[in-house]
DNA sequence: AATATTTGTTAGATTAGTCTAACTTATTGT
DNA sequence: ACAATAAGTTAGACTAATCTAACAAATATT
C-alpha cells in the first residue's frame, strides 16, 4: 500500500520532471516545503518500493511504475477539480485544496462515477490534460501567450499556474478558457501584450500574466 | 487540530453512547478493532484535548465539545452518503466505506455545497438523521418492526444496521425506505413477521430482519 | 471469603513522517 | 587549483498511532 504522504511525493516528482530528466533533492524540498533530510529518506523508501530510482548524490527520477502511479493520482486530482466545478458549482480558483485531499480517496468506483457523470473529460478546469486510466498523459500542444506574435488569433486553452490569486485575477478580467482573441500589440520594453476580444475595448496583460496563459 | 484517526474515535464513542451513559474500553476496542492499550492512550489524549472525560477504571464519555465534534463528523458522513446516492448514482449498500473517508475532508464549503445541492436533507440514505451545523442530532421516533402488532399499517423509515449484506438483502426484496405496508401476521414461535404491500403476495421477514427495520 | 476471570493500565517496542545538527560530496568563483 | 558555498547524507530526536507483554483493579464464580 501507498500512503497519502507517499502519493504527494510521487505527484511532486512527476510535476517537477516535466521537460527534464531528474529532480534534485533541493527542488523537491523547496516545492513540498519539507526539509531535505526528510525528502531524502522518503526517496529511499520509495526506491525500496520500486517507485523511484535513487543513486547517491544524483537527481531522483520516477520508475516506470512510479510514473504510472503518479499519473493516476493526477488523474484523480483533475477529475475531482472538474467535478467540483461542473457538478458542484465551485469556481476554478476554489477547487485545488479540496482536490488535494480527495485525490487520496481509495475507491475506484468513486472516480469512475465522476468520470462518467462528467462525460469522460480530457482536461481539468485549468486546461490541464487528464491522464488515462492506464496512466498515460496526452501531450497537448499549447504555447505561451508571451511567445505569440502580433496579428495572431488564438484561443485561451490552459493556464500553466493554478494559484488561487492568478485564477481569481483572470476571473475578474473575464478571461475564461475557450475565449478567442487577437493579439494587437506586444510592447518591446516590458513584454506586455494587448489583446482584443471581438469589438470590446482592448485589454493589456503584463508579461507575468501572458507567461502563464497557454493558447492554441 | 484533530486528526482523521481521532475523528474516528470520537465518532465511535458517540455511536456507542446512544441510550447509555459511558463506553467501556472493551466495547470501544472491539468496535474499532484496535487493542485496549491503544484505545486507552487515545482516550487520555482526547481527554487532554478536552473532548473526552477520562477517569481511571471508569467508562469513557464525550465532553460537550467532544459530542459536538462527533456530531459534525457524523453530519459530514451522512451528507456524503446522501450525495453519493442522490447525485452520483450509487446504491445505498455501496456508500459507507467511501463516506468513511470523505467525512475527514477539511473544507466547510465542500459540505455546504453538498447540503445545498441535496436541498438540505434531514436523513441519510438509511433513514438516519443528519445532525445540524450546530451539532444537534434530532431524535426520530421510529420503532422496530419486530415491536409492532398485527393489523398496523406502517411506513419503512430507517434501518438500524447498515451492513452491505443487510442492505443488499433488502434491495433484492425490493424493500426501500418510504414503502408502506400492513402487518398481517407475527409468528409466536420464531417471531417472523408477514407483511403485505398493497395487493402483492405477502412477504415473510425473519426476526433477525424485522429487528433491524425501523418504521412509523 | 477466596479464587478465577475479565477488564483496564503501564511499560516498552515499532513504523511513518517530520525535524535539527553535523558531516560529506559536489559545484562555483577566484 | 583551491577555497568557499551549495547540495546531499547520516545521526539522532520527536510525535502519532499502533502493537505485545506484564501487571493491577474490578467483577464474577464457587
Ligand atoms: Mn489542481
Ligand atoms: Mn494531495
Ligand atoms: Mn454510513
Ligand atoms: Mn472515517
Amino acid at each position: 500500500m501507498i500512503s497519502p504522504t507517499e502519493e504527494n511525493y510521487l505527484k511532486a516528482l512527476f510535476a517537477l520532471s516535466q521537460n527534464k530528466d531528474g529532480v534534485t533533492a533541493n527542488e523537491l524540498s523547496k516545492h513540498l516545503d519539507i526539509k531535505m533530510p526528510t525528502v531524502n529518506s522518503m526517496m529511499k523508501r520509495l526506491a525500496d518500493k520500486g517507485l523511484v530510482n535513487y543513486e547517491s548524490y544524483k537527481p531522483f527520477s520516477l520508475s516506470v511504475e512510479g510514473k504510472r502511479r503518479a499519473a493516476l493520482i493526477i488523474r484523480k486530482h483533475r477529475l475531482t477539480e472538474m467535478f467540483l466545478v461542473q457538478k458542484m458549482g465551485f469556481e476554478w480558483d476554489e477547487v485545488h485544496p479540496i482536490a488535494e485531499q480527495i485525490e487520496h480517496i481509495q475507491s475506484d468506483i468513486f472516480f469512475e462515477k465522476m468520470d462518467f457523470l462528467l462525460g469522460y473529460p480530457h482536461t481539468d478546469p485549468h486546461g490541464s490534460p487528464i491522464p488515462s486510466l492506464e496512466g498515460e498523459l496526452p501531450i497537448i500542444i499549447n504555447k505561451k501567450l508571451s511567445d505569440c506574435i502580433v496579428g495572431q488569433e488564438v484561443t485561451f486553452n490552459a493556464v500553466s499556474n493554478s494559484s488561487p490569486e492568478f485564477l481569481k485575477f483572470l476571473k475578474d478580467k473575464k478571461m475564461a478558457l475557450g475565449l478567442s482573441f487577437t493579439i494587437v500589440n506586444i510592447e518591446d520594453y516590458d513584454g506586455s501584450v494587448d489583446i482584443k476580444i471581438q469589438d470590446l475595448p482592448k485589454v493589456t496583460l503584463s508579461k507575468i500574466v501572458s507567461d502563464k496563459i497557454l493558447v492554441v
